[in-house]
DNA sequence: ACAAAAGTGTTAAGTCTACACCCATGA
DNA sequence: TCATGGGTGTAGACTTAACACTTTTGT
């Protein structure tokens, strides 16, 4: 059968917004573009997508070349098709976000990729159209937050009740009752308790959990309601 | 400066899911593909995305030539991306829903458009991924509308409070209380009730209300809750 | 012994749900 | 006059928000 052949072809390229949390601020990671135009400025993970490859596989793989990233939460988050957001040639850009646990990965992706955390109250400016970007993830990433257990993705495997407060009151720029928020997160019986204690944070120390893997899958969908009035958000 | 000139070039499409409502179900628009492959078969309104249009540009575009549409609610969906999504040769596709007052457009649709309306509950097979597309529009509508009030894009300009709690019942495949719904509803301050009454519905009529567009645009962002469980809600 | 963070329970306010009757009208 | 759909109020259950003290332990 024959090709589309009157039909102009174009440039497809998949932009990654990577979150990482360091139990103080949310962060995204940059890198220094490596090429032409705008070579080393501030950018997200982005390349072209390549003849045989899907979307989600091209993310994939831009993901773990440029940050040896692999098997993370990565979700489609929007298509950017302005005509002139690459100055030099028309690309339409699909973007991804990632969760990752920051920790898991710190070395590797400053010693190996040269890639950096940056602050999301602290970015600097960025090729392109990639600050757009950036504010569309946040945005997703709080509004499904608010409603999804996502933000486990970005927390070790055992964490306590006290860091995951912080991750949510980062995230929602909030502050949130200690009583009200464990008996929330609680109920959800997303949680297992360890009978083993996080020293760092205080004397005392404080209980480390794990997720519930069964009821994480079986809740994911389900409406979560963390956060008190959940009002600022927009999709 | 240089082109991008070693990399793959796409060829990239449309799609878009026309929602209307007619007073009983939910309905999408569908037309017969014009061309080969797939020829006559029922198929989303679709198009290439030209060289100098944006895709938000391009839905339009593709919406008013195969629809008439112009002006409606539009938003973009999802990008398919698989590689054999398309037999004839690779294709991205950014597929994009609508709401619209299917009254307004009826004749004309049928009529100079030759497009049709099925139920949802009822849709024949379609070309290529479309069924996937339909699929995630679908869910996206129920997500979207648990939690914003766009369902009322599917409505005509004056609308009764019973209209409005069949089309939420037909989207969200339940029923609800009318009294707790008109509670809800009235409660939000974004119906202005008229003196007028639709003596079509029944012999006693029920009042028209309008949207209060401002306060409209001011609470779009707002949560709702005009469903009681929303539970089975996906994303 | 004291500073610093962890952990826990109650009460009042607000919200949600369930539920039933009268109204207006055209046929 | 009666059948049909429209419109409205309340009480109990439940959920949420606000709030303060005790525990543990390293220094």
């Amino acid at each position: 059968m024959h090709k589309y052949s009157k039909q102009t072809r174009h440039l497809l390229a998949v932009d990654c917004i990577v979150f990482g949390f360091d139990g103080e601020s949310l962060k995204i990671l940059l890198i220094q573009r490596g090429f032409q135009p705008e070579k080393g400025n501030w950018s997200l993970m982005g390349g072209f997508v390549q003849q045989n490859e899907s979307l989600d596989q091209a993310s994939n793989r831009i993901l773990k070349e440029l940050t040896g990233l692999d098997g993370v939460y990565l979700e489609q988050l929007h298509t950017f098709g302005d005509t002139s957001r690459d100055p030099i040639e028309r690309t339409i850009s699909t973007a991804y976000f990632a969760l990752i646990d920051i920790h898991k990965y710190e070395k590797q992706l400053s010693d190996d990729y040269h890639a950096e955390w940056f602050p999301l109250k602290n970015i600097p400016g960025l090729i392109f159209d990639h600050q757009d970007m950036v504010e569309a993830a946040k945005r997703r990433i709080r509004y499904k937050a608010a409603l999804h257990p996502i933000l486990f993705e970005l927390l070790p495997d055992k964490f306590t009740i006290p860091q995951l407060q912080i991750l949510y009151e980062s995230v929602f720029n909030t502050t949130i009752d200690k009583r009200n928020f464990s008996k929330r997160v609680l109920a959800t019986g997303l949680l297992i308790k360890l009978s083993e204690k996080d020293k760092a944070g205080s004397k005392r120390g404080a209980y480390y959990y794990q997720l519930n893997k069964q009821n994480y899958y079986a809740k994911f969908q389900a409406f979560l309601n963390f956060i008190p009035n959940p009002d600022t958000l927009l999709l």
